[in-house]
RNA sequence: GUGGGCGUAGCUCAGCUGGUUAGAGUAUCAGGUUGUGGCCCUGAGGGUCAUGGGUUCAAAUCCCAUCGCCCACCCCA
């Protein structure tokens, strides 16, 4: 038997209405925030992700579904969206039209990682970008919308994490101080982390490994060593945020695996989905865009994972979604009237009401108990002496009335069930 | 890439230390009188016990391998 490929799912029938939910909480909110919907290709020609992402960085360097298409090219299932958005808000020139320009999608991406609980190879993400300004509001802004959103789905056991990275030389200059201190412990590092020494030291801070976190305890810790507008931009990102009543905690040592991001980073993690912990991630990225080639313009977004939101709405049992249901499903009485019963369904269908009848040629028992399993608020029986006399038995199903009507009346029963 | 757990009907699972035709609940289908659901009752269909090999008189049950799934590490949503 083919199966789905490993790390990728089938999202059924059931599912179905908790996505649409869910998307639809996530286009209402963006709305209200006046973000417009921004869709890019599924793929991408790696040199984007490569730099945009950054050659160090674990997605660029082990995860991404990256082949050499007919024409020798090397193309990548894109493995999150910042750069492809970047990449279209570049090819045209959307800054040049408006100076801040406020995006949101909805979007697979695809990662080659061992699954786990929380992580597929096909997931998907909604998030935005909000090209243009280096305004602090908007950071602040893309964390009240991610949290709203969150909030909007009954999530309880959540935790916005704060943080800045400030700016690149003060980073760097954070960096010789971090690698003088660590200086003398690196024996006592893991494997990984001695990589992490020379490659990307910040990330030692990422490690649950104990011998690594024991000899972190004590390291000094960028926030402290930012510079002063960066200071002073998380100080408001802070305020703004109280103000708006979003609980969050600042976490130093919060180092996210993007090259691309500077001052505010943050995270919004659940307690209910299992070690992927984060539901969100995002910050500002205020050097990207030139990077990417662009004219130089500041940054930032977020992006969060559906899957994970969903199974913790699941945990937390939080989505009471309304059963299913159809306005009425026809029951043929007698097998001859099936082109008839057939007609009747059309028509009730091209007044705008669902509806549904046996094709399986059933019993008109079977018949009434399909009827019930799909929550049919009507039932209409088609045959039988009432027939004959030119009428329809139309019944209530959470009433078990009955009535007759003409077959004149058709836009009758329309107006009924639509009451 | 590394480590641990698991693989029996569509789904959730039982099947003890190997012993005759592999079970339950649920779902599906049919019926419970001639044209009417939900509850209830009766019955039916449905399994190469993941796959391949081995041990044994005998394997779903023990051993090995392969594959798959799940969880965790790394990292991320």
């Amino acid at each position: 038997m083919i199966k789905a490929v490993t790390g990728t799912k089938d999202i059924l029938p059931a599912e179905i209405p908790g996505w649409k939910y869910l998307e639809s909480v996530v286009e209402r909110i963006f709305r209200s925030f006046n973000y417009k919907e921004i869709r890019t290709p599924v793929f991408e020609e790696t040199g984007l992700f490569a730099r945009g992402i950054g050659e160090e960085t674990d997605i660029v360097g082990k995860e991404m579904y990256t082949f050499i298409d007919r024409s020798e090219t090397s193309i990548t299932l894109k493995p999150e969206m910042t750069a492809s958005v970047v990449r279209a808000y570049i090819e045209h020139s959307l800054g040049k039209q408006q100076q801040l320009n406020k995006l949101y999608y909805l979007s697979p991406m695809f990662r080659q990682e061992r699954p786990q609980a929380g992580r597929q190879r096909q997931f998907h993400q909604f998030g935005c970008e909000a090209l243009g300004s280096a305004s602090p509001l908007l950071d602040a802004e893309i964390i009240i919308v991610a949290f709203s959103i969150l909030k909007e789905l009954g999530l309880k056991d959540i935790k916005v994490k704060l943080n800045s990275l400030g700016v690149p030389s003060s980073r760097e200059n954070y960096k010789k101080i971090l690698r003088e201190f660590l200086k003398g412990s690196v024996k006592k590092l893991s494997e990984d982390s001695r990589k992490r020494y020379d490659a990307n030291i910040l990330r030692i801070f990422d490690s649950k490994i104990e011998c690594d976190q024991e000899v972190m305890k004590d390291a000094p810790l960028l926030l402290d060593f930012i510079d002063e507008e960066s200071k002073n931009d998380f100080e408001l990102v802070k305020t703004l945020l109280t103000q708006s009543g979003i609980p969050f905690e600042v976490d130093p040592r919060l180092v996210r695996g993007l090259d691309y991001y500077t001052k505010t980073t943050f995270e919004i993690v659940s307690g209910k989905v299992g070690a992927q912990s984060a539901l969100c991630g995002g910050g500002r990225y205020d050097l990207l865009i030139e990077q990417l080639g662009g004219v130089p313009a500041p940054g930032v977004g977020f992006a969060a994972g559906m899957e994970r939101i969903l199974l913790a709405c699941e945990n937390e049992r939080t989505l009471n979604l309304p059963p299913e249901s159809i306005d009425i499903y026809i029951i043929k009485l007698d097998k001859e009237l099936t082109a008839a019963a057939f007609q009747t369904v059309l028509e009730l269908r091209k007044s705008r009401l669902t509806a549904e009848l046996d094709y399986l040629d059933r019993s008109v028992k079977a018949q009434m108990r399909e009827a019930n399993k799909l929550n049919a608020r009507f039932v209409l029986f088609v045959g039988g002496d009432e027939y004959k006399s030119g009428k329809l038995n139309l019944k209530n199903m959470s009433t078990g009335e009955q009535r007759l009507f003409g077959m004149n009346d058709f836009q009758q029963i329309v107006q009924l069930i639509k009451m």
